[in-house]
DNA sequence: GTCTATAATTGGATAGAC
DNA sequence: GTCTATCCAATTATAGAC
């Protein structure tokens, strides 16, 4: 019974290991090359297993695209940095701008991006989650702080989901966007930056309190 | 000499029409389903002819689908409308914003930039002509149009080719942007022409001369 | 659970007749 | 130029041994 037991957690942990390990050389592929583009061999191949034992934990490969994406974004830190306090409107737009930039200079989070929206039509409920998990938080979070500053007397906007998004894609249409249609542009941080406080100027242009 | 002078003429127009009909089938394919999904036998039979038909006339699949995109970029419409004359901010910027809007608006807008990000990193300079022939006219237009205000004393502004992508990216972001990540959302006209209002607002308060 | 070996299908690309 | 027929490589997925 010890023996039997101990065989079965040992097997347990391997099949755990292995599974990991099919996880991450699929994160990798997929996200460097595409859906169509990556075989479960070659999957298999980089995981050091073979590929029927790929199948044993993904029937399809389409379920491991999905659980892949799934497991992504739980690594991504959504919620970081929190409200900054109300009082100072140019101070807390920076704060979250900047967040929100960083978030998009990364290059998982370009990768992400060109995959999902390349199968978005085969997998509408990955668009759907990508928009909610990378977006939304920066729209929630600043919908608090906006909120606050209005409170305060500091801001004044009607329509807040709105702006918003004006907010955002005066930073999103520069720093990201244009780096899906052209491999290998860079953004510099001091381009960020620039882009980031000018935002914050036009919105504190439009949106303050007079 | 008459004879097979007429013969090679109706060669030469049976080949053109195959090879449109190819074009054809091709572009409708590879916008709905991507460049990895459209095999060619596909695109034979969509087009009505044999695979080898295909292949006299692209050597290779990749060349099928860049002269495809070449071709679609013929198409578009690039510089329509004009430079409105300057004298009336508002006006001029209402309706270079709502002509932007009406080209993200378009679905075979939205497809191809869906395809081409997909293929950026397969097909670089594909990407780079997207974004000069989708972007570039509209920011070239709204640069000389922003020049002209600017010498008429109306606008005051010191970065120009940041302040025409925050204008562009306001609407950008809510209009064109989110359709990638979710398929079938639709944005009415009701809500286009609130955005483009919007963006001309927020992009006077920043930039109007005092 | 994992592996080796393989089935079944499909894809890009070509040879040769007309 | 176009077609029929086909080659060859790659891919998803499974069967059966350990």
């Amino acid at each position: 019974m010890a023996v039997s037991k101990g065989l079965k957690d040992y097997q347990d942990r391997v099949a755990g290991e292995k599974r990991a390990a099919v996880m991450d050389a699929a994160i990798t592929l997929f996200l460097s090359d595409g859906y169509d583009r990556v075989s479960l061999e070659a999957v298999a191949k980089a995981a050091g297993v073979s590929s029927a034992t790929v199948y044993k934990h993904f029937p399809t490969k389409a379920d491991l695209f999905g659980g892949i994406m799934a497991r992504l974004w739980e690594n991504e830190a959504t919620g970081e940095g929190g409200v900054p306090p109300a009082g100072d409107p140019r101070a807390g737009l920076l704060q979250i701008g900047r967040d929100y930039a960083a978030l998009l200079q990364r290059q998982q989070t370009l990768d992400l991006y060109r995959v999902i929206i390349a199968e978005a039509p085969r997998f509408p409920e990955l668009g759907q989650e990508l928009h909610e998990r990378g977006k939304k938080p920066y729209l929630d979070r600043l919908r608090v702080y906006l909120i606050g500053e209005i409170e305060a007397g500091l801001l004044s906007i009607d329509d807040i989901p709105l702006a918003k998004r004006q907010f955002l894609g005066m930073i999103n249409d520069v720093v990201f966007w244009p780096r899906l249609l052209i491999v290998g542009l860079e953004v510099t941080p001091e381009e960020t930056e620039k882009v980031v406080a000018a935002a914050v100027e036009t919105f504190m242009a439009a949106y303050a309190a007079r």
